[in-house]
RNA sequence: UGCCCGAUGGUGUAAUUGGCAACACGUCUGACUCUGAAUCAGAAAAGUCCAGGUUCGAACCCUGGUCGGGCAACCA
């Protein structure tokens, strides 16, 4: 554990930090003495995805408030599903909550309570709270009514518990196909609540379970597993998103029925999930851009998982201080991935070197330095670090510069380079602009004219002389040959998130992913790769993708105009 | 036309649980800058969904509305 993490945990315990909700329900459990004062969570992902943004939410949540409490926090798998559930799933989980800088405290599936689980179902059965329907899932529907009509029972309904029991234990001896036969808790088919109305506890499903093999062929449905999961490892406080909110009495139904030691009975508390914007989240439509080759897996850096967020250079730091900004409430909400990427810049500005790229060059021609001469310029590497050091840049008589660092006619905030204007090529001179040579047709500029003051090298006693602005530049005799990876984002627009039908695919960016060959400094020639980022208004680079453990570079400004530049003119 | 939940500046969260509505992001203005659009200084912006009620006092408690979200998978 860092430092940082040991006083963001000291100042959570010292009750620094704001309390949400949750805290508040905990605070008032711990002054009425419930769990003498133990307070043990778990965050239960199950297996069929790759973890995203969302989920670190809820990580930073469960694991936050163990920690602020000194307690502990279970990882847990809720594989009850086979048909979905892999085991590269499983890996990829575990290798994302610790990257997030967090250890659980126990490590379990709920595939680990299958025995315990049929045990109690088999006890309900006997206690007439459970029966065995032999209705098709189509005929179970119909009979469940609507939110405004009452459902009916069903014809199996008041089967004897022993014979229940017989027909239960055929399922589970693997005596009827898929579909013909469902274990159901006897509650009320008239309840208001649509959970409550016999739901089914376990399903026959002839899968091979990525854990269990063969071993079972009939499943417990979610709601059946999952508070007893929560008891069984003596969870105090099981926190979920709001769509579970109607799940509840359903949960506590079944502690109802199977809780021998109250003091144990764990608790549902639920908080709004995270909605960003211009982001997709679903796994169902993350994995269909997977299946589907619009993206390079799982972990492809234009992907909301915590896997592509790694690799876009997102640090764990910075995303638990956002999950930590954004905050735990219940009403539904949206942040601006602004907020995100304000996160991250705040966090990489004072880690990540910088380094001279031009992405989209313009040949800068100095007419009054010698031809062939070069200069061994000093950059900083990092202005928030000195102990990152300087290195060396060479100068000389032709430079690029980004294009959108000139432009003819600028308005009236743009501190970069135009006709008769002074600009610092930083580290280096202070240069005029004296001409230009633009293509009559495109209105493409080709080449710049100016001219160097000697005097104003870095340093040098004239170096301080104001000018409109600063700009980066690369040597073109020096120059490096990048190709480089573009990514901005995946969607352009809000697209649909979540359950809606309509074609979220409609909402992609198709210039999300672009390649381009840049020009970079010659520092740059043991770089293996480099992938380029948007956030917003820096440029970031990612050395390395493979390895991931390489460089974090931030381009020197690679920032577009600013919409209010154009708004207001000169 | 059922049940559950929510509603506080543009956005998100607070408000010592009934006691001066605060913080962050964003926006705007100015300053500064060898690019971090960072930083610094300042400003605008809600009177807490509406209407009643209780109270010395309500964002908070009560009643009735309005609006928004969720719930009818052999998914989790």
């Amino acid at each position: 554990m860092s430092d940082k993490d040991k006083n963001a945990a000291e100042e959570a315990a010292e009750g620094k930090s704001k309390t949400n909700f949750i805290e508040a329900i905990i605070n008032e459990e711990i002054k009425e003495g419930k769990h003498e004062g133990r307070v043990h969570t778990r965050f239960p992902p199950e297996p069929n995805g790759y973890l995203h943004i969302g989920h670190a939410k809820a990580i930073c949540l469960s694991f936050g408030i163990a920690q602020k409490y000194k307690g502990k926090c279970n990882l847990r798998f809720d594989d009850t599903n086979p048909s979905k559930e892999e085991t590269e799933y499983v890996e990829s989980i575990k290798e994302d909550v610790k990257w997030l800088g967090f250890q659980w405290d126990e490590e379990h599936f709920t595939s680990d309570y299958f025995d315990q689980l049929y045990e109690w179902a088999e006890k309900m059965i006997l206690d007439g709270k459970a029966y065995v329907d032999d209705q098709s899932a189509e005929e179970i529907a119909a009979q469940k009514g609507t939110p405004t009509k009452a459902g009916i029972e069903s014809p199996y309904r008041n089967r004897t518990p022993e014979e229940n029991l017989r027909l239960f234990r055929d399922m589970r001896a693997g005596k009827y196909k898929e579909g013909e036969k469902v274990l159901r808790a006897k509650i009320d088919m008239a309840a208001a609540n649509m959970h409550l109305r016999d739901p089914l506890m376990y399903r026959i499903m002839h899968k091979e379970h990525h854990r269990t093999a063969d071993k079972w062929c009939i499943y417990p449905m979610y709601d059946y597993a999952h508070g007893q999961s929560d008891y069984i490892e003596k969870i105090t406080n099981s926190l979920c998103t709001l769509e579970f909110e109607v799940h509840r009495p359903l949960y506590d139904w079944f502690l109802d029925q199977l809780v021998e030691d109250e003091h144990y009975r764990p608790r549902q508390t639920e908080f709004a999930r995270l909605n960003l914007s211009y982001t997709v989240m679903s796994k169902r439509k993350l994995l269909q851009l997977v299946k589907e080759n619009y993206v390079n897996g799982w972990d492809d850096p234009r992907m909301p998982t915590v896997s592509g967020m790694r690799r876009r250079g997102y640090t764990p730091g910075s995303l638990r201080n956002f999950a930590d900004t954004i905050g735990i409430a219940k009403r539904d909400n949206v942040i601006d991935v602004a907020l995100l990427e304000h996160a991250v810049r705040e966090d990489l500005n004072k880690v990540a070197p910088r380094v001279f790229g031009v992405l989209d060059p313009v040949k800068v021609i100095i007419t009054n330095y010698p031809e062939g001469q070069t200069e061994e310029m000093e950059l900083i590497n990092n202005p928030e670090d000195e102990s990152q050091g300087s290195r060396k840049v060479p100068f000389s008589r032709e430079v690029f510069i980004e294009r959108n660092d000139f432009m003819v006619d600028p308005p009236r905030k743009f501190f970069r380079m135009g006709p008769g204007r002074e600009v610092r090529l930083k580290g280096a001179y202070i240069v005029k602009c004296e001409d230009y040579k633009m293509n009559a047709e495109t209105g493409k500029i080709e080449e710049i004219y100016c001219t160097y003051d000697p005097d104003t090298k870095s340093g040098m006693s004239q170096a301080n002389r104001k000018v409109k602005g600063t700009l980066h530049w690369v040597s073109c005799a020096h120059a490096l040959d990048a190709e480089i990876r573009i990514y901005d984002r995946l969607f352009m627009d809000e697209a649909p998130d979540g359950h809606e039908d309509k074609d979220f695919k409609e909402f992609l960016n198709p210039e999300s992913l672009q390649k381009t060959t840049a020009k970079v400094e010659p520092a740059l020639a043991n770089a293996k790769a480099l992938d380029h980022f948007q956030f917003q208004r820096i440029g970031y680079f990612n050395l390395d993708p493979d390895t991931q453990k390489e460089g974090r570079l931030i381009f020197n400004r690679t920032v577009p105009l600013r919409d209010s530049w154009s708004k207001k003119g000169k």
